[in-house]
DNA sequence: ACAAAAGTGTTCGTTCTACACCCATGC
DNA sequence: GCATGGGTGTAGAACGAACACTTTTGT
C-alpha cells in the first residue's frame, strides 16, 4: 500500500473543541490527559484517524466515545501542523468544533477520561497548540453565529428568549437590548411559541419555544452586505 | 522519531485552487499531471508536506514552484480525507486557494508543469476529487468576498471600477447597477483615485484607483448582519 | 455626428437603533 | 404591596434598491 515512494508519513489526528450552554454560561469541554507527555494536563479531546476513516467519521467516532452523543452539529474548523507542536512525533492535527446541548451530555458522561466542563472565560492552560485552536474556534463561531442561527445547536428543544439572549450575550460578552434582540430573532420565523412557560428564571416565567427544524435547515445560509441581494450567492 | 506505537502513518499532501481574473473572466491555474495515475489528465497544483513544514509552508513552496510568485494570498480552505481520494495510496489534502493577480504570473510561468488557465466556466474533468475543492474554493470565495475586501487580491496595482465590477460580477455571476456599485465600494474609502486614465476598455477612457494598503488591512474585517454591531466582534 | 462606455443623484422603502413603561407572579 | 424579570411599541436615522441622463472621445 506504500506506493509514493521518497515521501514522509505522518501521523494525523483529530482534536474536537467541544462548546456547551448550561443557561448562563458558555463552556468547553476537557479531558485530563491519560498519558505521557504533558499527562494530567487538561487538553482537547482528540484521536489518531484509523485507516478507513474519513476525518468527520474520526471526529465523530472521538465526540461520540466521550460524550455518547451522535448527530452533533460539527464543523471542521483548520488544520495545525507546526513541525513541533506535538513534543512526542509529529502529529498534523485537524480541528473540528462541536455545539452540543450540554443537558443531553450530562447524563452521559463517560468518566474514563476525567472530563470536565470549563467556563469558557476561566479555562486551564491547555497542553500543544490546543489553547490556539479554541481561541480560533472562538472566532469562528462568533463569526458564524453573527450570519446564521448555528448557536440554537447549544440550546435543548425548548427554550426561553430570555435564554438564547444570554447565549448570544455570552458568546459575544456583551449585553442586548431586548426589545430589539427579540423583534430580529421573532422576525427570522425560526421560532414555534409555546403555551408553557419556564418559570425557573423569574416569577412571571417565560414562554417557551421551539426551533422549526424546516424552516431552520432551509435559512441556514442568510443574511449579508457589501453585495446587493447576498443571500442568493451565498449557497 | 517513531512513539506513537500502533498508529498508522499516512501522507498529506496541499493541492492549490489558484484563481486568476485577467480583466474579463474568472480563470483557474490548471497543471497537467505528469505521472501515473491520471497522467495527462488536468489536475490542481500540490505537493507532499516535507518533514519540517507546516501546511502554509508547503503551500507557499508548491505555489511558488508553478508560479514563482511569493507573498501570494493564500488561505486554507478544508482537509479532504476520503480513504480512498487517492487510488496510489491513502493521502489527506489540504485543499489551499490563492488569490493571484494574472499579470504578474504570465511573466513568469513555468513550463515545467505545463500549466494553463482556464474558465472557471469551462474547466476540464479534473483528477480525484480536486473538483469539489474547486467547488468549495468558488463558494468560500463568494462568501468572503461578500464581507470583506479579498477580491483586490486579483487585480493589478492600478485598476479602474468598471474592471472591478467586472471582477464581482464574473465572481457571482450576474449583474450590479453601476451606480449602487461605485457608491458602495467607494464609501469604502478603501480607493484613492488616479489622474491617469485606462483608455483600454473605452473612448472616454475609466480613472485607475489605487488600494490604500493601510485602510485595508485595517478593514478586512467588516460587515454583517443578525448582530447589533457585528463588527465589533468578528476581529 | 454618432457610437460606446464612464460617471453621477434622487427618491422611496426597509431596516436599525435607541429608548421606557406595563405585566404577571411569588414572596 | 413590592420586587423581579418578561414582554411590548415608536420615532428618527441610516442604509439599500431602483432608476436615466449627461459626459467624453475616437472614428
Amino acid at each position: 500500500m506504500i506506493k509514493y515512494i521518497g515521501q514522509t508519513r505522518i501521523l494525523v489526528a483529530v482534536d474536537c473543541i467541544i462548546f456547551g450552554f448550561d443557561g448562563f454560561d458558555f463552556k468547553l469541554l476537557l479531558i485530563q490527559r491519560g498519558f505521557a507527555p504533558e499527562k494530567k494536563k487538561w487538553s482537547l479531546m482528540g484521536g489518531f484517524i484509523q485507516p478507513e476513516e474519513t476525518l468527520e467519521v474520526a471526529a465523530n467516532r472521538v465526540l461520540m466515545q466521550l460524550t455518547g452523543l451522535k448527530d452533533v452539529y460539527l464543523e471542521q474548523l483548520q488544520s495545525f501542523s507546526g513541525p513541533d507542536r506535538d513534543p512526542v512525533e509529529r502529529t498534523i492535527a485537524v480541528a473540528y468544533f462541536a455545539l452540543i446541548d450540554i443537558h443531553k451530555y450530562e447524563k452521559q458522561i463517560s468518566h474514563e477520561y476525567h472530563a470536565e466542563w470549563f467556563l469558557l472565560k476561566d479555562m486551564p492552560q491547555l497542553i500543544f497548540d490546543h489553547q490556539e485552536m479554541v481561541e480560533l474556534a472562538k472566532k469562528r463561531l462568533r463569526y458564524k453565529a453573527a450570519l446564521h442561527p448555528v448557536l440554537f445547536e447549544l440550546l435543548p428543544d425548548k427554550f426561553t428568549i430570555p435564554q438564547l439572549q444570554a447565549l448570544y450575550e455570552g458568546l459575544y460578552e456583551t449585553e442586548f437590548d431586548k426589545r430589539n434582540f427579540s423583534r430580529k430573532i421573532l422576525s427570522t420565523g425560526l421560532l414555534v411559541k409555546q403555551n408553557e412557560k419556564d418559570k425557573e428564571g423569574s416569577r412571571k416565567g417565560a414562554f417557551y419555544y421551539k426551533l422549526d427544524k424546516r424552516k431552520y435547515s432551509e435559512n441556514f445560509q442568510a443574511f449579508l452586505k457589501f453585495i446587493p441581494n447576498p443571500d442568493k450567492f451565498l449557497v
